[in-house]
Order: structure tokens, then sequence, then C-alpha cells
DNA sequence: CTGTTAGCGCATTCAT
DNA sequence: ATGAATGCGCTAACAG
């Protein structure tokens, strides 16, 4: 006859004839306790049934053990490693976390921070915050502790885990070079996107270092979703400029552009080289499998959040930044390289691809 | 000047020389307040920068506020949208909640339950339970409130939101039959997969319904991956049994098995017709598009939590279910229905597939 | 309409 | 090695 969980540790220290500090003791292991005394009490404790109660704890201690991962969207391919990566972080040290998707509104940003603070968790990773700077610091100083992903605020002492997003770009468009192709279009994404004006950065510079020109025409903005691509793509291949290779803002926008590319008849990657990013699952999958800059977001997640309970433990205005390096997959989008030219760093794996990320390869209701 | 969130209730009513019982009164809207102090003690709280510590107000409320959410891998496709719907159900509702991943291991889901409880959630959406029904049912009695999605256990005193999988599985080989097809044969999954089950049972009784004979070497168990689809359709393609029809356990199981189908040369749909389940955004994008069973996972998450909130308000023992029923997205993996029979419920999109779920077909670091 | 008295369940002083 | 007092920040009863 298991209790429900009334149980106080009052009642364990009564029910064992011991002060609640002593019970409390054997709970958080502090202290010296006799042997006899704390097998007597966890036994009382296993009798009862009895489990601390953690808001009463967190009152006293000022310690939640919750931490808040805030993300636009759980259901955007990019978010739930991130998430995964996170959780088992948190989880291996004793935290919980509490998962708010923003929906991109920066009023429901605004709201999910303030009931986090409410929620007096112990810190938060905030993933591509929308909101503009000006409003996003008063409330990222109002978290004990907080690390940024992809963004970086002046003002905010948070911490920093970015992607070296302009590196993935330089990447794509070398292995592109190394191809044979001179002719490269970007489909940029939204220029709002702090990450997108980074891949850009990096797209003109890889240029600019193998001394080809930049033709702003060849930049294209599009929406980061399939139609998005699918447009941004038609756009440039029926502009006659003779583009050769497409380097994408993401995966979707990539698979897009390959869509564009089927219905205008130019085969990829004979006439038109495509590059996406991210490596989300679709891309091994889709025809061609879709070479890619990968990124392991669990590792983004994982890191962020051993970034905040380091500086849980260890507060400090230091602002701490982790970059993450992205690499290049090359699948079947994108011709092999020609062998003068160096590939330094690039992955081709051995199979169709789907072999690359077997952890995320699956799905069903009841995976059981 | 904000000041840190050290400013208590107490703060608050010194500074605005009155009580904190009449500060806690304008922060909960209950009793009567002359407006006057309301204006003046809201004025105070604006200007001290003062937030409410939630936790010592669970403390005396003895509610959180907050809900758990317990999957068994956020990184698999089928349970972002249920988060999605279970998030934002519970926001609006004033609710946040923590995600748990249990990756399928019964000591990790042990733990996150405990977890839970000591968090004092005031309910629990479960998914997918993996534990045995002994090991479950103490421990979901000691949660609040409880709601389990596809899954029935006696004895746990939940509510419970399960999809229809037997109909699901019926209009699939309805669909299957409707065009011509006579040797179907199951691709099952995991045989301790309640969900599976049923899937299998409603495969045999719509096979029976039509008069047809139930062959058990054609219902093949395989892990619910890729890799475990494509495994057993090659062993079901080889067994020269003439199968003219797969109804898969998931969507992946049917993409691995539309990959055996083009290594033994068999073309889909014209040698074998192919039905997946799940109608996650993959599912419209391989070639060809896979006509599926689909089932909304966000209405699954926000039924879920919704039911939640009811039992948390109207606590009772009243065993609730609410089943969702399935529909079946007929794509180019399954031949056209001979107009004879008739094939009620099914959609079959204008387009591609890609137009059939426009709210997922995103991702993106940035989607700025 | 407002203030006072309690106490939620626990950990942190201090004592012993 | 153990116990007693105190308070974390807040709301629920009662008073007035």
């Amino acid at each position: 006859m298991i209790a429900r969980s009334n149980v106080t540790i009052a009642d364990v220290a009564r029910e064992a004839g011991v002060s609640t500090q002593t019970v409390s003791r054997v709970l958080n292991n502090k202290g010296e306790i006799s042997p006899e005394t704390r097998r007597l009490v966890s036994d009382v404790i296993q009798r009862l049934g009895y489990r601390p109660n953690s808001v009463a704890r967190s009152l006293v201690t000022r310690r939640t053990l919750s931490l808040g991962l805030v993300v636009p969207d759980i259901t955007n391919p990019f978010f739930p490693e991130i998430a995964r990566g996170a959780e088992d972080t948190a989880l291996a040290a004793g935290y919980s976390v509490f998962l708010c998707n923003t929906t991109e509104q920066a009023e429901r940003e605004v709201a999910v921070l303030r009931l986090l603070e409410e929620k007096r968790v112990d810190g938060v990773v905030v993933c591509s915050a929308r909101l503009p700077d000006d409003q996003l610091v008063p409330l990222l100083r109002r978290q004990r502790t907080v690390v940024l992903v992809n963004r970086i605020v002046a003002g905010a002492a948070a911490g920093v885990v970015r992607v070296d997003d302009a590196d993935g770009t330089r990447q794509a468009v070398r292995h592109l070079l190394g191809g044979g192709r001179r002719r490269l279009a970007m489909l940029s994404g939204p220029p709002a996107s702090w990450g997108g004006r980074e891949r850009v950065r990096g797209f003109r510079e890889a240029l600019q270092a193998a001394g080809l020109a930049v033709d702003p025409e060849l930049i294209l903005a599009c929406p980061p979703y399939l139609d998005g691509g699918a447009r941004a793509a038609r756009r440039v291949l029926l502009s006659r400029r003779a583009v050769d290779g497409l380097v994408c803002y993401n995966d979707l926008v990539a698979i897009g552009a390959l869509q564009a590319c089927r219905e205008l008849g130019a085969r990829v990657p004979e006439d038109v080289a495509v590059v996406g990013c991210d490596d989300i699952l679709l891309a091994s999958l889709v025809t061609p499998p879709l070479s890619t800059i990968r990124v392991s977001k669990y590792d983004i997640g994982a890191s962020a959040v051993r970034m905040l309970l380091d500086r849980i433990a260890a507060p400090g205005p230091e602002a701490a930044e982790l970059v993450i390096r992205p690499t290049l997959v090359a699948r079947a989008s994108t011709p092999e390289p020609h062998p003068a030219a160096g590939a330094a760093g690039t992955t081709r794996p051995a199979a169709g691809g789907a072999a690359a990320r077997p952890s995320a390869a699956r799905a069903g209701c009841e995976p059981g």
C-alpha cells in the first residue's frame, strides 16, 4: 500500500523517530550519519514511498534543477536533435528541461522567456531568437544564466554556441570548384537570418579567394522551405546565365532546387550541381542523394547545455563562445572533385547515404 | 535600472505602503481592491521589475502549472508534431511542459517519471511507454494526472488518447484490394508494440472481410526503421510468393521497402504497391511519393494535453478515451482504385503530394 | 476593501 | 552524530 505523495519529510522523521534534519541528511548525503540511522531512515522512506518535494527544496536552495530550451519550432527538422542533445546532457546532470516553441513570433518569445523567469529555471538555452537586440537583451538579463545558439547579442552576458556557417559555404564552394564548376549561384534564404548572412559571406569569400567574380544577381534570397528553393532555382535556371552549381541555404531549399531542375530538364549533377545545408534525414533519401554541409545538431544542443551548466556552476561574465565546424558530405548531387584540386575534410559515404546517419533514421508511433 | 529578480512581494508591499496580501491580490486579481491601490501597486511592480516566484507560489497552491511530456525520442519524426500540439495547448492555458526522452530504455522511463513526480508536475502525458504494465502502473499512480497515448494500461486511472491503428490498416488493405491487388503482405514492425499488434489485427480482419485467406508467412515483423523495412521487403520479394502489395508498419519501413523494390527491379506500383503509415514529411518526397495512412500527430498532442487539463480541473476516475481516426492518403506508390470498388474516405492530393502538408515542410537553422 | 496570522516542505544556520 | 529554531516567497484563512 504505497501512499500518495502527500508524505512529507516530517512524516518520515516521525515514523523513524528522528528529526527532519536527519532525514534531510540522508536524502542529500550531507553531514555524517551513523550507518544504522541511515538504514533506518532509508527503510522508512522506502516503506512510506516518500519522494522529496522539489518545489519546497527549490524555494530554499534557490535552484530548481530545471532549464529552459527555447526553439522556434520543434517540428522544424533542425531542432529535434538539438533538443535531444540538450535533454540528454541535462538529464545526466539531474536537470529537467522545459521545451518552449516560439513559433517565430516575437510575442511568444517574450511570453516564454517571462514564463521561464517566473519558473526560476537555473538557465536558458535560446535558439534562433527573432527578437531585436534591444528587446531581447532585457529579457535575457533577467534570466539566471543564458546560452545563445547561432546568435550573438551584445550586452547579454550570455554564452554562445554557434555554427561556423561561413566556413560551411566556403567548403561547399571549394567542393564545387574542385569539381570543375565555375558559375555558382547561391539560394541564400531569408536575408534577416544571421546564419544566412554568414553563409553568404562564406560564399563571397570563397569565390574571391579562387579569383572569381561575384555576380550579385546570382545571390538570391528565398524562403527557407521547399517552395522557396524551387522558385528561386527556377529563376536562376531560366535567367540563361549558364549556372552550373547551386549552393543552398538549407536542405529543403536544395531539395526544392532539385525539383526545379527536374522540371526544367537540367540534369543533376551533370548540368547543375546542388549542395544543401544541415544534413537533415531527408537529404540522404531524395533522388539524387543530396550533397550537403553537415552540422552535428546533437552537439549543438549538448554543448549548449554543457556550457550552461558550467556557467551555472561558475558564474562569470566571461563571454564563452564555442564554434562548431560543419563538414561537407559529398553525395550524388555534386560531381567528384578533380584529383588535382585538394578537397580536404570532405566525406563521401560508401553506400547510398542513409548509412551515414543511422541513429536518426527511424520513425513510428511505437518503436517498441 | 531594472533590478534582478530578488525582488519579492514584500519589497513591493513595503515600497507601495501596503501589505503583501494586497500585492498578492492585484497579482491574482482576487478579491476586490480599490482602483487606486491597484494602480499604485501595479506601478511599483513595474518600477521594481518584480516577477512573482512561481516556486513559492506552487509550494502553497500545490499546483506547478507544469506538465510532463514523455516520449521515446523527439528525433523520431513521429513525435515533434505531438510535442508542438502539446506545448501549444499547454501554453495557451498557462502551463509549461517538461520534455523527457526515454530513448526507449526502461530505466530512463523510470527515471524521468520519478523526476517529474519530484517536480510535482500537475500532469503527465506519456507516449509509447515501453515499461511492462506491472512496473508502469505504480509509477503512473504516483502522478497527479495521467494521459496515455497509444497504450492502454489496466488500473492506471489514466485518460487515453489513441489512434485507431486497426482501422488504418483496414483502410490500407481495402485501398489495395480496390486497386486489384490480391496477394498482400504486411511488414508489421516490432511485435512488442501495442500499435503494431493493432495494425496486424486490422490487416487480418480486412483480408478476412474480403474473403481472402491470411498467410502467416506474409506477416513479417521488422525493426521500425529504413533498414528493417528494406530487409523484410527483400525477404518477401525473394520468397516467390508473388506478393503484389505491401502494408507497412510506418513510413520508414515503407521507404525501406521502396528501396528494396528498386534494387530487385520490382516496379512500384505496377508490380508491387506500397502503403506506409504516419505520413511523415518524407513520405511525400520520396520517389514514388508514398501512399500512407495519415494521422494528425499535432492533434494527438493537443488532445492529450486538453484531456489532461480537463482531468486536472475535474478529477475523476472516469477513464476517458479519445480515439483518433487515421485517413488514407493515396499517392503514387499504390494504383488507382477500380471505380467499381468504393474507396470511401480516401484522399488523393492534386499535386505531387508536398502540397498536402505545407506547414511542416520547412527546415533551417534560422528560419528568420 | 485591507491587514494579520499561519504554514506550504524543505535546508540552513546554529546548538548540543 | 543529531536536534531545534528559522525562513525561503507566497497565498489561504480569517479578521477588521
